[in-house]
DNA sequence: AAAATTACTTCATCTGATATAATAATTATA
DNA sequence: TATAATTATTATATCAGATGAAGTAATTTT
C-alpha cells in the first residue's frame, strides 16, 4: 500500500481537517481516525501535522475548541468549525479545482507518453 | 483571472519544471513563459521559486545545465532533464494521482452539499 | 504487573516558497 | 538620445508548514 506523507499533502491538511469538522464537531484522536478511514489508509496524518493544523486553523479563527464533558478517560479538546472556517473551506475547494487543472495540464502530456 | 501562487503549488513545481524538459532542453525564462502559456495565465510562477526549483533538481541529479553559445544577448543556462529525473517525474506523477484521490475523497462532500 | 491504546503537548529542525534587491544586456519608445 | 521596458539570472534573508523525537497522562487489554 502506497501511502502519502504530509508534506505531500502540505497546504491540504486545512481542507481536510475542515472537511471532517464539517460533518460535526470532534477531537484530535477521532480526526486523525476518520482521516484514515476517508483516505482509505492512504493518508495516515502525523499527530505533530494533526495538533499544528488545529493550531493554525484555531489562531486564524476557522475553528473554535471546547474541552469535552467525560466522566471517564483523559480529557478531550473538541473542535467545532465556525462560519468563517465555512468560507475558508469553500474557498480553498475552488482553489484546489484550479490547482489540479493547472497541474493536470503538464502531467497530462507525461501521462500520455 | 484567478491566480495560484508558488506556495499552493508547492511540491508540484519539480513535477512542473519537469515537464517542459520533457519537450526539450530549455532556459529559465523561457521555462517561464512556457508555464504561464500551459497553464493558462493562471499559474505565474515566482523568478525565484523557478531558480531555486532548479538548483534543487540539478542538485538531486535530476537535472543538468550547460551555457548556451549564444553570440548576442545575455548569457542564458540551458537545463536538461536526466534519466534519474524522468524516473523522479514517472514517481511524482503516480505520487500525484494518489494525492489527486485523497483529496477528492475530501473535498467532494463539500462540493455535494 | 506490563503492554497497548487513547489523547495530547513541546520543541527543535528542515525544506521549499518568497520578498527584496541587485546585476547585466538588449530592444522599444518618447 | 535618453529612458523605459524587456530579457535573463543571481544572492540573501525570512517565513510557514511538516516532522522527528520525546514526553505526559489516563484507560483498557493481556
Amino acid at each position: 500500500m502506497v501511502e502519502l506523507s504530509s508534506d505531500v499533502m502540505r497546504g491540504y491538511n486545512d481542507v481536510i481537517v475542515l472537511s471532517v469538522l464539517a460533518q460535526g464537531d470532534s477531537y484530535g484522536y477521532e480526526i486523525s481516525r476518520r482521516i484514515n478511514e476517508r483516505s482509505g489508509g492512504r493518508y495516515p496524518i502525523k499527530e505533530t501535522t494533526l495538533y499544528s493544523t488545529f493550531a493554525r486553523l484555531e489562531r486564524s479563527g476557522y475553528i473554535s475548541s471546547y474541552v469535552g464533558a467525560e466522566t471517564f478517560g483523559r480529557q478531550r479538546t473538541y473542535y467545532t468549525m465556525t462560519e468563517s472556517g465555512r468560507k475558508y473551506l469553500l474557498v480553498k475547494c475552488e482553489e484546489w479545482q484550479l490547482a489540479k487543472e493547472v497541474i493536470e495540464a503538464f502531467i497530462d502530456k507525461i501521462i500520455e507518453s
